[in-house]
DNA sequence: TGCCAATGTGAGCTTTTCCTCATATTATTA
DNA sequence: TAATAATATGAGGAAAAGCTCACATTGGCA
């Protein structure tokens, strides 16, 4: 059974050059994660790409899964910062209802769109630890909180149950981008999509109960 | 780079007994993936874990990527057979469009919770080959076309774009219930959400446009 | 300038994994 | 029952990947 091995980085580079090695090695790693898989993306191929040496790599990460992590990391702090930041702009600018479930599904797709390959690596390839997983689960939550507050704030939301109607929400979006995106249907048009999404998303969150309420 | 070895099983079991190996092999490769993970998942581990030799297990998989596809396969047919089957139920039946759609949700639901492990390790970790993309590709495009007839007999159903309709049902429902299994939310129980997701898809399908048509 | 810490190097050790093959056992057929 | 085909075995070869460490270089600072 594999037992845990650290998987915080190393040391911290201190000086500029060394900064600047860390940065090569992650943007390296993406490459190679990229091109080869994450299993035949070896260390000594990023090492090779960086234009560092291997043993420059293992000063700052214990070991490849870590390298792992600090890149799923940082795609997905990415991620959220942008929903943060479009969270706060609606919050502030109140724009109309279907204008900003457009603006989340857009921008959801562009952060796919900006490197499939990656997204798909990371998130669909790699073993990553736990501990990420818990991480994201918490940056959830948060996100869920301030999403809850933002749909209360619009009248026409008809639906009881927020945060259950802000999860499905998230997931149904993030799920349906991402598998668009890794495979891609000749027939179906992104912008299409998108629209199409912002109706379905619409029309759920300001119907009045089509159905016998909730029970059964 | 990765030469296209070959995934096709190396020969057909002929009599009773390397049948049943072939089937204690793919047994314990499943168990094997889901405790170690596909990478740690050894093909020695599986072929002790079937109670067989490596060497019985070379005989009818030529690499441990052949293994992996046909458990994918397997799985997936699984899934495919049974969204056939209920389709098949509902076109002859015809529910009402509700339960109809609550049934799918349901179904989906018990297919990834019966062996929630292994859909992780198959279909979140371990590296698939492109001949399973195109496979599933095909898959789910027949499906599709099925869903759009189905689809079309309800005359409460207003969208006008059936296909898209169809794989945005497929997607979506798909990873919010893939997500709920492998990331489970304590605070969200599975009827709850079945019910939700119930109501935004009866929504979508039978709610008059809510936004200035399709244009922006 | 000289000293020490920070950083960088890369040959090669260690470990592991996939997979083969010579051989043995079991079933089938004549 | 003898001969042949099918199936099973598992020690060990080959290849590769992760990672170390003794040593070299660079930068900051007294």
């Amino acid at each position: 059974m594999a037992q845990a091995k650290s998987l915080k980085p190393r040391k911290q580079p201190r000086q500029e050059r060394s900064r600047a090695t860390v940065k090569a090695i992650l943007e390296a790693a993406a490459q190679v994660f990229c091109r080869y898989g994450y299993a035949e993306g070896t260390t000594d191929r990023v090492a090779e790409r960086a234009g560092v040496s291997v043993g420059s790599l293992y000063q700052y990460f214990p070991n490849k899964e870590s390298l792992l992590l600090a890149l799923a990391n940082f795609h997905m702090e990415e991620g959220f910062d942008l929903l943060e930041r479009l969270l706060c702009e609606s919050t502030q600018q109140k724009p109309p209802l279907p204008i900003m479930l457009r603006r989340f599904v857009e921008a959801l797709m562009e952060l796919h769109l900006q490197n499939p390959d990656l997204h798909r690596v990371l998130f669909n390839e790699a073993p990553l630890p736990p501990s990420f997983s818990k991480e994201k689960e918490t940056r959830e939550h948060e996100l869920s909180l301030k999403i809850v507050n933002l749909l209360a704030s619009y009248e026409e939301v008809q639906v009881m149950n927020l945060p259950l109607a802000s999860y499905i929400l998230v997931q149904s979006v993030e799920g349906l981008v991402h598998s668009y995106i890794i495979y891609p249907v000749a027939k179906i048009e992104a912008d299409e999509l998108i629209g199409e999404v912002v109706e379905m998303m619409h029309r759920y969150l300001t119907s009045a109960s089509s159905l016998q309420s909730g029970k059964l």
